[in-house]
DNA sequence: CTCCCGATAT
DNA sequence: ATATCAGGAG
């Protein structure tokens, strides 16, 4: 008889506490891979890290950020110059026009400073809960939500911590599942998981610290073979 | 749901 | 050739 729902959720809360110690001594330093000097750069930053890789990212930041160094900068950008500019991080388009309307607002509503909860965030526009929970947590320390972004989603349906597929209920999954002060660090450990070690290609289930807790394993390895 | 989109690894 | 990369808007 396959498991239910309820014994599946028991099943994650008594592994996550053993997840997250592993991955907590798994990657001691989990700081963002992002290059940035305060929080309007992360901002920029991680708005132009959707689909694109930080270390793709990192190659057009610092002609940008020397280019524009104020939210009123980028609110005041030639819309052409700044896809240009970022076009190497793809979705070029969207990203200028966010960047642009997202500066706006800072400028007109937060005085050009990037606001510290996620209502203020969610509403600057082209900024969404992943984007803020980010922000938040890594610039400052503010436990805000869980990050669910492409590699949360795959390693946490992988262990079994959520069913979801939206990333609204994967979040609300995992906040349930851990403490509100490790979310961030919950959150940056399981990217690098993600990014090193559970690949979405290709896992390498044979190196992996977290094997004997995922209940994915075993598949995962046949299908490799 | 679809669209946006270039760079890289396999 | 194809899947994937610290998503968000319409």
């Amino acid at each position: 008889m396959a498991p239910s729902k309820k014994q599946k959720n028991s099943d994650a809360v008594r592994r996550i506490g053993k997840i997250l110690a592993q991955l907590k001594e798994d990657y001691p330093d989990s700081s963002i891979a992002l290059d940035y000097s305060n929080p309007l750069q992360l901002l920029i930053a991680t708005i132009l890290s959707a689909q694109c890789t930080d270390v793709r990212v990192n190659k057009v930041t610092p002609d940008l950020f020397k280019k524009y160094k104020s939210a009123r900068d980028f609110a005041n950008a030639n819309q052409a110059d700044l896809e240009q500019e970022i076009r190497s991080t793809g979705f070029f388009r969207n990203k200028a026009k966010s960047i642009i309307t997202c500066c706006r607002a800072l400028v007109e509503r937060h005085n050009g400073q990037v606001p510290k909860s996620m209502e203020e965030l969610v509403e600057l526009g082209g900024v969404g809960r992943k984007t803020a929970n980010c922000v938040l947590g890594e610039a400052y320390g503010i436990n805000s939500g869980v990050i669910v972004d492409t590699h949360v989603r795959r390693v946490s349906q992988r262990l079994g911590l959520t069913e979801g597929e939206d990333p609204e209920k994967i979040e609300s999954d995992l906040m349930q599942l851990l403490p509100q002060d490790e979310w961030y660090r919950f959150s940056s450990t399981i990217i690098l998981h993600g990014r090193n070690v559970c690949d979405a290609r290709k896992p390498d289930c044979q190196n992996c610290s977290l094997f004997s807790l995922c209940p994915s394993g075993e598949e995962l390895m046949k299908a490799r073979a």
